[in-house]
Parts: structure tokens; sequence; C-alpha cells
DNA sequence: TCGTATGTGAGAATGATTCCCATGAGCACG
DNA sequence: CGTGCTCATGGGAATCATTCTCACATACGA
């Protein structure tokens, strides 16, 4: 379980890996993989270390300007994303995702933890899919 | 958790290990890890390789006999549950579960994805909170 | 410009999960 | 009740993502 700590009066320096690892996710739609950031980034001449790469992650994910997923296997993805609270519905195949916000779920996420008495409630909800892209060309 | 299908036909052959780990999740409440199941069998003396363990678990998730849940540092975590499909109300301090389905979510899901066009759908719902207990002995 | 705390990188370490493969044991059949 | 064909087992190696280590580089305030 992560209790989510702020550590705040962090006066996070600036490095040049660190904005190309944001620049990157800027660039990108999906949900990517350290290891595919750390690839992609390789491959366009902006050498940065895996380890780096993580880090990056962790910090802009600690400052709230990524949403971490984990996929069924274990690997985490991060995405730059908008800042209200919302949900993904991701492809499983090429990776696209749709942010959706729904009141609805969020309402039955409240409702359900109040019923069994549950306070401090917190949500994850991800959707999984083919979308209809790679639903039409597999078909052929 | 997911929604997944069940292949059904599969001709599960019986065994020891198998039964010890399926026994050992009836008499368990919250959700283990594979590590732990492993190890409780190996002190109870029921001795099973940990090879063994995963295959075991997995075939039980494939026939819908457990639950999957990945913590956020990427272990998986199992647990007997009600062969219908349900969601779970997770206690973020003492990890007591609770199942709960609600048909509306699952109307959501499959709403959000087929407005995207999204096909072959599944979610993932975990809710987490700080249940009655925790939260009432915090207050101290 | 300087000092120093912080970030970086390469590779080693960690830890969960899966693979390999020789051996063991269900189960259908006679 | 034996036989055989498969699938299951186990243990150790392999894999893979992620984290750690530590010497070195650098951002940034004074």
């Amino acid at each position: 379980m992560s209790v989510t700590e702020q550590p705040e009066g962090g006066a996070r320096r600036q490095s040049r890996q660190r904005s190309a690892v944001l620049t990157l996710l800027d660039e990108l739609d999906g949900f990517r993989s350290a290891q595919d950031l750390h690839a992609l980034l390789r491959e366009r001449g902006d050498s940065v270390g895996l380890a780096t790469v993580y880090r990056a992650l962790q910090a802009l994910v600690d400052d709230g300007q990524l949403d971490v997923l984990r996929s069924p296997d274990g690997e985490a993805a991060y995405r730059r994303c908008s800042p209200s609270h919302h949900h993904h519905l991701v492809c499983r195949s090429c990776g696209r995702t749709v942010e959706v916000a729904d009141p609805p779920v969020e309402r039955w996420a409240a409702r359900v933890a109040a019923e069994h008495g549950f306070v401090d409630v917190q949500h994850d909800v991800e959707v999984f899919g083919t979308c209809a892209v790679c639903a039409a060309t597999r078909q052929g």
C-alpha cells in the first residue's frame, strides 16, 4: 500500500534528462513503460541512463504530472495526463488511451465504500479493450 | 479485479499440491502473495515447489476460483473468492477486503468502451479506503 | 565564481515470476 | 489390478523490471 507522501519543499533541480523525459511524454499518446521511454530517448539521441528515467518518472508521479498504470503482467506504464480526476480506456493492442470521466462511477465508489464504513476513499478504475482500429485490422 | 473469460474444457488433473494451495486459501482471509503462500505451505509441512504454487494459482485464476490483485509494488496477491464477477473494497491499513458487486459499474464500463469503439472489453476496479475499525483506532 | 547538495550513469543487486527438463503421478482403458 | 500416455512437479537457472551503489558531473544560490 502506498501512502502518497509529498516531500514538498523539494527544490527539484532541473536537468536535461528530466526535461527530455517530460518532453517525450508530451509527444506521446498512450501509456508507455519506463523501458520503452528509455529506448525512445536513446533512439532520438537524448541519451539518458535507465536508472535516471526511472527516477525522473517517479519524481513526476510524485508531482502529480504523470499517471501510472500497472499492466496485467506487472510492468508499470506512465502517461502525461490532465490534472483532473479521470480514468482510462486502454487499447490492449496498440496502447492508445482515452481519458474518460464519469461522475456516476465516482458516486458508486463513494457509495459502496460508505455502505461498508470505509473512509478516506480512493479508487482505481481502468477499462481495457481493443480499439476500433485494431479490431478492424485484426479482422482482415 | 478483471473480467476474464473462462476457457473451460480444461481437463485439469487433480494433485496433492493443487488441493493444498486451494485448501490453504480457503483458510486464509485477505490477499496473499504467491511467495507467502509458498512459505506457509512449507511451514505446515505440505512441501510444494514454488513454481508449482505459481502454476496452481494461475490455473485457479483461469478457472475463476481466485481473484488477483496487484499491489503498487508489482507483487501479485491472490484470494479465494465467490465465482461471480465482483470488485473489491480494500482497507489500506489492515488489508481487510469486502467483495462488492454492482451492475451499474459493469454497464458503465461497457458503455464508455462502446462509445469509443472499443470491443472485447475488460475492466479493473479496486476501491481503497480505511475501514471503520482502523479509522476508529487511528482516532486515538 | 564557488561550494555543495543533488542528479547522473553504468553496472551490480534484488526480487518476483517463468522456463527447462528429467522424473513422478493421475486417469482411462483393458 | 497393471499399462501407458500425458500432464504435473520441482528445483535451479533464466528472465525481466526495478532499485541500489557510488564515483563523478552539474545546477543554482550566495
